[in-house]
DNA sequence: AGTCAAAATGTAAGCGCTTGCATATCGAAT
DNA sequence: ATTCGATATGCAAGCGCTTACATTTTGACT
């Protein structure tokens, strides 16, 4: 690493003090043009750029926002960041982005990494983790906002939508066409307000039927393929057979099919498959799944001008609540 | 945000000075034991963290690595991001990333910005850019590797595999079917050195056989499903049909068969179709993809290792090759 | 008890930047 | 010409940390 110019070189090339450069390149409103012009061609002609611990040293910003998202692997945390991002470099402000891949522990370090950099503000997925995480935000006085879920009373800004409502849709759905025999694969509940909502709100719609979800029809699994294909693999074997499979989200659902179609079945004819998120790959299979499209870009779009309000000092910033769109693809039928 | 305790702070309330406090957090086996955790029950009691800028400016290093992708949404470089990720934390660094969106214009400026937040190592996608890029690098002594792409005289550290090579491989095995009418629809060339590499992989094979590709059978195309989908309308609607599309990757091939699909053909019967980079995707696909295997993995676990060698000083640091592999799953067959 | 490396700790000088305050410069109104 | 805000610039004090060097303490040997 070669020693970089420095805002003294420059300052000493345009014939100005340091405290001009430096306005120059803050608010270059209150430097002359034409000193302003003078101390830009110097920056230029030197290549310099400022060193980034210097300025958070002396202005204690960073003009950077964190998030940590469960993973990169599911396509639809990494659209929302990319709306995130595109939000935030409009407003000259990056996005630093950590994963916890589920795992509350990982998750806890990675929030505690973030601040140990000095982010100016927070996005976080879902509200269920540690209350010490929570306490330490508050402790720093850091602006953060939970995505990804929503309920009325929730403390903190939120911004999302209703998991268990959205759930409790779809499962009136296939209620509705005349399944009874309804098995569900769950995300993993634990650590995770999210797959515990939707799991929620099927339960909420089969019990307004005065119906339950057996316990053997239920199987939490990672959010993954193979985890989907095993845990579809056990429903089926069960006799009698489900006749529709609600799942978690679109990566458990694709996972299923597999195990469906391995098992010499056919979706819908013999059992129907739900999905939740609405990424691509749910047009792509085959049948098209029926699921829940989820308002990603709202979020991350709203995220970013919520956290940008609160950097500015505004508070009493206020949690949104965006709605769901079940789509309707050809994989939920009526039982044959 | 709220004032911090400082290491001032730490200091005092522990009894010793500020050196032997920055000693015990960086290198402890300095400190005789007793006054470390007398160091270190104060720093808890305090709640104390370092802070980045001060420690930056001090010691001009962050222990941060960037990475500049084209984007999030392709599921292959989140893939390959998360065991940079992983092998990056082992070693107490953390990954910044950026993303570029294939625009060349852009990923310029995310490495400047990158290097504006002094990160003490660069990984780059491909080795298509902006020489100004380079030369900034260069002039900054920022030890950097370029990954997803390989040739043998590439004047950077490379650490990736022959796109080339491989692209031709699978024409071949195309041709070896018995394929003639052949279309290609290929990432965005222009700027992209995978994608072009691609495509003269392809020609170089039919070139082998005394054929070439009709200019009316090559699309362009942006890697996206829809991109894909319009490509592939296109080129069904040709008189005679092609028999085969190899496609630039599993997104562009998802989205041919999505068209084939709408035009009441059937693959392979009708039309053969392949693509690049075998993500997860492709398995889920009807028929499955027959597709490249694409060391991914590798490459992120290679980057990392390389790239805390470099930054410990280590020079003349070797580029990598890595093989791919074929992965035949039926949606490749001879013609009808 | 005395000696003397080695080990542990302290002192203090920056690292590059921002910013409150002081000073200088400018233009228009008198 | 003089005056006086407004505007532009300079001065210099930190921001919190690391680290070279100086100083003190320790403990194994005489």
């Amino acid at each position: 690493m070669k020693p970089q110019p420095t805002l003294e070189d420059v300052a000493r090339a345009s014939g100005v003090s340091t405290a001009t450069v430096s306005r120059v390149l803050n608010d270059s409103a209150r430097v002359r043009r034409e000193t302003c012009e003078r101390v830009e061609a110097a920056i230029a002609r030197l290549g310099y750029t400022p060193h980034f611990g210097g300025r958070m040293l002396a202005s204690n910003r960073t003009d950077t926002i964190g998030a940590v998202i469960p993973t990169m692997e599911n396509a639809i945390f990494a659209r929302g960041l990319q709306t995130l991002e595109e939000e935030l470099a409009a407003a000259g402000v990056t996005l630093l982005v950590a994963t916890s891949n589920y795992d509350p522990a990982r998750e806890a370090r990675q929030i505690r990494a973030l601040l140990g950099r000095g982010i100016d503000g927070l996005v976080l997925i879902g509200e269920a983790r540690d209350p010490e995480s929570y306490e330490l935000l508050r402790r720093r006085g850091m602006p953060f906002v939970v995505v990804w879920t929503w309920r009325a009373d929730c403390p903190w800004t939120c911004i999302g939508f209703d998991n268990r409502a959205a759930a409790r849709g779809l499962a009136d759905r296939v209620l509705d066409l005349g399944h009874r025999r309804i098995a569900m694969i769950s995300g993993i509940t634990l650590g995770n307000d999210r797959a515990a909502a939707r799991l929620a709100g099927v339960r909420e719609a089969m019990a307004a039927r005065g119906l339950a979800l057996d316990a053997g029809n239920l199987v939490e699994a990672a959010y993954t393929l193979e985890a989907g294909r095993e845990a579809a693999a056990r429903l089926l074997a069960r006799a009698p057979r489900p006749t529709a499979i609600i799942c978690g989200n679109d990566v458990l659902a694709a996972g299923a099919m597999l195990a469906i179609r391995v098992a010499g079945l056919r979706v819908p004819r013999d059992v129907s498959v739900t999905g939740f998120d609405d990424i691509e790959l749910a047009q792509l299979l085959d049948p098209p799944l029926t699921t829940v499209r989820v308002p990603h870009r709202l979020m991350g779009q709203t995220a970013a001008r919520v956290l940008l309000r609160m950097r500015a000092g505004e508070d009493g910033v206020e949690s949104a609540m965006f709605g769901t769109t079940l789509v309707d693809r050809g994989s939920l039928q009526p039982p044959g």
